[in-house]
RNA sequence: GGCCACGUGGCGAAUUGGGAACGCAGGGGUCUGCAAAACCUCGAUGAGCCGGUUCGAUCCCGGCCGUGGCCU
């Protein structure tokens, strides 16, 4: 019998992290971030991570993976324990199959202690992988020949691309550079075609989603309350930090909120004006992520406050689930 | 009260006597190693209103309304 995972998915200010919480109190589990910008340290406030306090007590839960990632403690939330926070500096390179992996190692080892893993986040294409089981290639991105492909025209690559995987070439989105250099490098790397190598394995759990529905405009609403308050909190001066320390050009710090106020920082525009455009972003992102989780005909949608009791309970005590 | 200017989609903003660029915001969408990313796509049957000139007006003329400025 797979073991069994709860995952909670929605748009950012949806209310994720409370249920989580929630269900991890009333079912005894822990749960796993699935955040792709909550994984950095020192990034705190504009990444609403929650707020929690780390363990000592606890170093022995985490095992081999909390030496991998250098965590030697648990972060726990209102004594829940919490995963994938504060994985890696902000600016170190972390991709979905670094999460995948770590996530599948820290489900193994929830679930050995009985407890239940609970997947929160929004980052759909993170939460894809660990529950769809995707083959993500072991192909890393190799600098050398990334930075020589950069350097080529969309068209150029394309073309390219298109001799040595036709079929693939069909069906991958030929405007989008980004993609097609990866389609591209993977191929020449591996020297099979990237289409053939998009599958997915059997899949690993028993997954139950629960997805938060916010109506757009009480959503847009909670975003522009949730961004006054990280202000109020010392965005400012988280950001001021991490820009003299590392700059503002490195990955994590394009991650909304950090880039916006990254502007004001530097002194290129004003702070009401980068306020603004942070909510705006925000909103633009709860976007694409309902526009991602929408098509999974798997979730079970529940409005916020709405109890999960029913759809958890049966899922958790039912015995056998193929 | 008089004079001048302006009045284009939610906002900003081009354009032209032959039937309205673009940017932003907004909606919809894609998604197998940067995913809070990257990319795609859709929005004025109509240019303040009413007349007139013209084969044809958003663009020319007149009136009205509105806005801004100046003047007494």
């Amino acid at each position: 019998m797979k073991p069994k995972v709860i995952a909670i998915v929605g748009p950012t200010a949806s209310g994720k992290t409370g249920l989580g919480i929630e269900i991890a109190k009333k079912w005894d589990g822990e749960v796993i971030s699935v955040d792709s910008r909550q994984i950095y340290r020192g990034m705190d406030i504009g990444t609403a991570k929650p707020e929690g306090e780390w363990s000592e007590a606890d170093i022995e839960k985490g095992g081999s993976i909390n030496q991998l990632f250098g965590a030697r403690k648990t972060f726990e939330v209102e004594g829940v324990p919490h995963w994938g926070i504060d994985l890696v500096d902000p600016d170190a390179s972390y991709s979905v199959a670094d999460f995948k992996l770590f996530a599948e190692e820290k489900i193994a080892d929830i679930v050995k202690r009985r407890k239940v893993p609970i997947l929160v986040g929004g980052t759909g294409f993170w939460l894809k992988a660990v529950i769809d089981n995707l083959d993500l290639t072991q192909t890393p991105a190799d600098p050398i020949l990334r930075a020589e492909l950069e350097a080529r025209t969309l068209g150029d690559l394309f073309h390219e691309y298109k001799q040595l995987d036709p079929g693939g070439a069909e069906l991958i989105d030929k405007q989008n550079k980004r993609r097609v250099l990866r389609a591209l490098e993977v191929t020449k790397l591996t020297g099979k075609p990237f289409s053939e190598q998009q599958t997915m394995g059997e899949a690993l759990y028993s997954v139950l989603q629960i997805g938060l529905r916010v109506p757009r405009e009480v959503l847009n609403e909670r975003i522009d309350t949730r961004v006054e308050e990280m202000v109020a909190r010392g965005l400012v001066q988280e950001v001021r930090g991490l820009c003299e320390r590392y700059g503002c050009e490195i990955e994590s710090m394009t991650s909304i909120g950090y880039r916006q106020i990254c502007q004001f920082v530097s002194g290129a525009q004003k702070l009401k004006e980068a306020i603004e455009e942070v909510k705006i972003d925000t909103r633009q992102y709860a976007k694409r992520q309902m526009t991602w989780f929408k098509r999974d005909e798997r979730i079970h949608w529940v409005e916020p406050g709405q109890s999960v009791d029913a759809v958890v309970q049966p899922f958790l005590l039912k015995n056998s689930i193929t």
